[in-house]
RNA sequence: GGACGGUUGGCUCAGUGGUAGAGCGCUGCGUUCACAUCGCAGAGGUCGCAGGUUCGAUCCCUGCACCGUCCACCA
C-alpha cells in the first residue's frame, strides 16, 4: 500500500471514530478477553449551555489517556459520560434568548418557559458530547446520562427524603445572598466579586437621648452601606475597645429610623477599622446577622427579594430601590447633621455569578441540610486516605473546607432545576444537591442495579480546581451516605489552562482559544499531545501553541517511519514475541525500548503526563529514528526487519493512549500475521515481565 | 485577610548536592534512496535577589521581591 507522504489527520480522524463507536468496545461489557479489575472514571458532567474549552479538552485528554492505557492492560474500563442541566446558567441563556424576543420568563408562565429551556436542552444539550468525540474520548456514550433525565430525577428526590426523614433537613429563615434580578438566593460559591470605588459615610448616632436633633454625645460608626441603617438593630464595639468601654449598655437613638438601640460589645468588631464602632444590622449583613444571634438581636429586613425597601423601613423610603435609598438616607443625614464625614474607600462587591447584579444578603425562607456528620465523614475518608488527593496538598484545602462548612442551603429560586419533593415548594433545588450525587445516579441509584453492583465505587476522577468544595466533597459525603461507598479512589485535581500571558482564560475578557479552531489546524491527536505534553507536576499551564506543533512534527515522524518499516520489511509479518538476534544494534534498541516502557508507566502512574510522553517522543524520535533506522538501512537480514516491525508496533501500542488516531490508523496497516483487533484493545506491552537488557 | 504554587536560554517548560536540558523560535550547511512537518552543525543561560548550611548550592534552610491561582470577605 503506498501512504502518503505526509500524515493527514482529516482524513483519519473522523472514519477512526466511527471504526471505534463501530466495535462497541467503549461499552465496558463489549471488550473482548477476561477482566477482572475496574477502571471506571465518571465525566464531570458539563452544562448544556456550554461549549468545549480547553479545561474541558485537557481533562478529556488525560482521562481518556487513562482510560485506554487501563483498557489495554486489560481492565474492564468505563469511561461514563453525561450532562449537567446547570440551574442557574441554563436558565439565565434561555432568558437571554427569550429577550430577544422582547420577552421574558414571568410572560410565558412557569410551564411554558420549562416547555422552552427543554427544547433548548434538545438542541444544544448534546452539542458539547460531539465535541468530546473529536478529541477521540473513549466515553460509554451508550450510558450517557443527563441530571434531569427521568431516573435521575427520582434519585435525587429520594435523596431529599432520605435527608429529610433522618431530619437533617429543615426550613429556616437565615440570611442569604441573594441576586434581585434573578430573584434567587446563591450560595456561597455562586458569587464573583468585583472592585468597586465606594465611599465610607461616618455617621453619628446620639448617645441616651430621645432627641431627633444632633446633641453633644454621639456616637460615630463607619459604613459602606448607609441605607441599610433603617434596619440597624445594635451598634457594636469590641468589648477591650477602651474608647467606648464606658459606653458599653447605653444605647443610642437611630437617625431617620428613630429608634432606641442598645451599644453591645462584641469581638468580631475591629478596633482599627473606621472608628471601632459598627452599625449592626442583622438582616442584611452576615457577620451581623451572627453577631445578631449571639445578642438575640431582633432582625428587620428593610430590603425585600425585588430589591426595594419594605415597609418595615421608614414610611419615606418605601418602594426605593437600594441605590436610591442610599442615596436619600445620605442626604437626609446631611440635611440633619448626623453625616460626620465621608471618605472615598474601595472595597469588593459581592456580584451574583450569572449577571453580576450586586448581591444583597437577606433573610429568606430557605431549605439547609445540616452539614456537621457529612462533612466530618468526609473528612475522614480523605484522612484515612480512602479516597486520595492529587497533588497531595489539596487534601488540606478539602479538609479546611469541610471544617468550616455551615448547613448548605439547597433551595433555589428559580424555575429550571430538580423540584422540591414536598407539596406545595415553588423552589427548586440547588444544581449541586443533584451532581452530588452523579457516581451513582448516573448507575440508576436508588434501584438496586447491576451497573451499580458493577462499577460502583469508580477508581478515579479529576476536576478543576475551582469545584473541588462545590462538588468533590459532596461526592464523597453522598456516597458515603447513600453507597456506603467512597464513590472513587483518587480524585486529581488537575492544572489550571492560562493564556500565555498566565492570565486565565475567559470568553468575556477575550482570551479564551477554542478548542475546536485548534482541532481543525492540527488535527485532535497534535491537541492531546500538545495538552498531555504541558501537564509536567505541579505547576498551572500558560498554553503554549509550540507545543501543538511539536506534536504535528512527532505525528508525521511516526508515520514516516512507519513508511519506511513497511518498505524496509516487505514479505515479511510482525512477530509474535521479541524478536531474538545476534546484532549488537537489535538488542539495545530492543532493550531500550522495555526500559522507555516501564518508565512511560511508572510517570503515568503519579500523572506527569507531559514526563512520559517527553520520555517516548525522545526514544522513538532519536534512539529509533535517528539511530537505529538508519542503521537498518544497511541491513536486509530478518532480524534487523523483525525488530523494526517489533519496535515500531510496540511503540504505537505505548503511543496509543496519548495519540489515538494516528496510532490506530498505521495499526490498522501494518503487516499483522493473524487478523488483528483494534489498537484501543490491543494487549498493552508487559514491560514488568519482559527481560531488561542493557 | 488566609492558603498554595511559580521565578532556569528569545518563548513555554523539564531537571539534578559536583562539566545546565527539551520543545518551539533563531543562524549556517545539506534535498537520490521514510520524513524539508527532515538531517547535520551551531549560537543563546553568572538557574529572581540577599544571607546561611556544605569541601562544593540552580537544587537544602531563612528572609525579601515579583508573578499567579484558590478560598474567605471586613462594616
Amino acid at each position: 500500500m503506498e501512504l502518503p507522504k505526509a500524515y493527514n489527520p482529516m482524513q483519519t480522524e473522523e472514519k477512526i471514530y466511527r471504526i471505534w463507536e463501530k466495535s462497541g468496545f467503549f461499552n465496558p461489557d463489549n471488550l473482548p478477553g477476561k477482566r477482572r479489575e475496574n477502571f471506571v472514571v465518571m465525566m464531570p458532567p458539563p452544562n448544556i449551555t456550554g461549549s468545549l474549552h480547553l479545561g474541558h479538552a485537557l481533562e478529556a485528554a488525560a482521562t481518556d489517556c487513562l482510560i485506554r492505557m487501563k483498557r489495554m492492560q486489560g481492565y474492564r474500563t468505563l469511561y461514563f459520560p453525561g450532562t449537567d442541566h446547570a440551574g442557574i446558567a441554563t436558565q439565565n441563556k434561555v432568558e437571554k434568548e427569550l429577550k430577544k424576543e422582547g420577552l421574558g420568563r414571568h410572560d410565558l408562565g412557569r410551564e411554558k418557559f420549562l416547555e422552552r429551556v427543554w427544547t433548548w436542552r434538545e438542541k444544544y444539550g448534546g452539542i458539547i458530547l460531539e465535541q468530546f468525540k473529536k478529541l477521540g474520548t473513549s466515553a460509554d456514550w451508550s450510558r450517557q446520562r443527563f441530571t434531569m433525565d427521568k431516573e435521575y430525577v427520582k434519585a435525587v428526590e429520594a435523596a431529599f427524603m432520605h435527608y429529610y426523614d433522618k431530619g437533617w433537613i429543615y426550613k429556616g429563615e437565615r440570611v442569604v445572598h441573594f441576586c434581585t434580578r434573578c430573584a434567587t438566593s446563591l450560595s456561597d460559591l455562586e458569587l464573583e466579586y468585583k472592585e468597586e470605588q465606594g465611599k465610607l459615610w461616618y455617621i453619628k448616632y446620639p448617645i441616651g437621648g430621645q432627641r431627633s436633633e444632633v446633641g453633644n454625645q454621639y456616637i460615630v460608626v463607619a459604613t459602606t452601606r448607609p441605607e441599610t441603617m433603617l434596619g440597624d438593630t445594635a451598634v457594636a464595639v469590641h468589648p477591650d475597645d477602651t474608647r467606648y468601654k464606658a459606653l458599653i449598655g447605653k444605647t443610642v437613638e437611630l437617625p431617620l429610623a428613630e429608634r432606641i438601640i442598645p451599644i453591645i460589645a462584641d469581638t468580631a468588631v475591629e478596633q482599627e477599622f473606621g472608628t471601632g464602632a459598627v452599625k449592626v444590622t442583622p438582616a442584611h449583613d452576615f457577620i451581623d446577622a451572627n453577631i445578631g444571634e449571639r445578642h438575640e438581636l431582633s432582625r428587620i429586613k428593610i430590603i425585600g427579594e425585588d430589591g426595594r425597601i419594605t415597609p418595615e423601613a421608614p414610611k419615606k423610603y418605601h418602594g426605593m430601590k437600594v441605590k436610591e435609598a442610599r442615596e436619600t438616607v445620605v442626604e437626609d443625614l446631611t440635611v440633619k447633621g448626623f453625616l460626620e464625614k465621608t471618605e472615598d474607600y474601595t472595597h469588593n462587591v459581592a456580584i451574583c455569578y450569572r449577571c453580576e447584579t450586586p448581591i444583597e444578603p437577606l433573610p429568606s425562607p430557605q431549605w439547609f441540610l445540616k452539614m456537621k456528620e457529612l462533612t466530618q465523614t468526609a473528612k475522614r475518608a480523605y484522612q484515612s486516605g480512602r479516597v486520595r488527593i492529587a497533588p497531595e496538598r489539596f487534601r488540606q484545602v478539602a479538609i479546611e473546607w469541610l471544617d468550616n462548612e455551615r448547613d448548605w442551603c439547597i433551595s433555589r429560586q428559580l424555575w429550571w432545576g430538580h423540584q422540591i419533593p414536598i407539596p406545595g415548594e415553588k423552589d427548586v433545588l440547588d444544581t449541586w444537591f443533584s451532581s452530588a450525587l452523579w457516581p451513582f445516579a448516573t448507575l440508576g441509584w436508588p434501584e438496586k442495579t447491576k451497573g451499580l453492583e458493577t462499577y460502583y465505587p469508580t477508581q478515579w476522577m479529576t476536576c478543576a480546581r475551582e469545584i473541588l468544595n462545590l462538588w468533590i466533597e459532596r461526592m464523597v459525603f453522598s456516597g458515603l451516605e447513600f453507597m456506603g461507598k467512597e464513590p472513587y479512589a483518587e480524585i486529581w485535581i488537575h492544572p489550571t489552562v492560562l493564556t500565555k500571558e498566565g492570565k486565565r482564560m475567559s470568553k468575556s475578557l477575550g482570551t479564551g482559544i477554542d478548542p475546536l479552531e485548534l482541532i481543525r489546524q492540527y488535527g485532535a491527536d497534535a491537541i492531546r499531545f500538545g495538552l498531555l505534553w504541558q501537564i509536567t507536576g505541579l505547576q498551572d499551564i500558560k498554553f503554549d501553541e509550540s507545543a501543538l506543533i511539536a506534536g504535528k512534527k512527532f505525528l508525521n515522524k511516526i508515520w514516516n517511519a512507519a513508511r519506511f518499516v513497511l518498505h524496509h520489511t516487505e514479505k515479511i509479518s510482525i512477530p509474535e514475541t521479541p524478536p531474538i538476534s545476534e546484532h549488537k544494534e537489535d538488542q539495545k534498541i530492543l532493550a531500550s525500548l522495555n526500559v522507555h516502557i516501564s518508565r512511560v508507566e511508572k510517570e503515568i502512574a503519579i500523572l506527569r503526563f507531559g514526563q512520559a510522553l517527553e520520555i517516548f517522543y525522545s526514544f522513538f524520535w532519536h534512539e529509533f529514528c535517528d539511530e537505529y533506522l538508519e542503521h537498518a538501512k544497511q541491513r536486509t537480514d530478518v532480524a534487523a526487519k523483525e525488530t523494526l516491525l517489533w519496535v515500531l508496533t510496540t511503540s504505537l501500542k505505548i503511543l496509543h493512549p496519548f495519540i489515538p488516531f494516528i496510532t490506530e490508523e498505521l495499526w490498522g496497516i501494518l503487516p499483522h500475521g493473524n487478523k488483528p483487533s483494534l489498537l484501543m484493545v490491543a494487549e498493552w506491552p508487559a514491560s514488568s515481565n519482559l527481560e531488561i537488557r542493557d
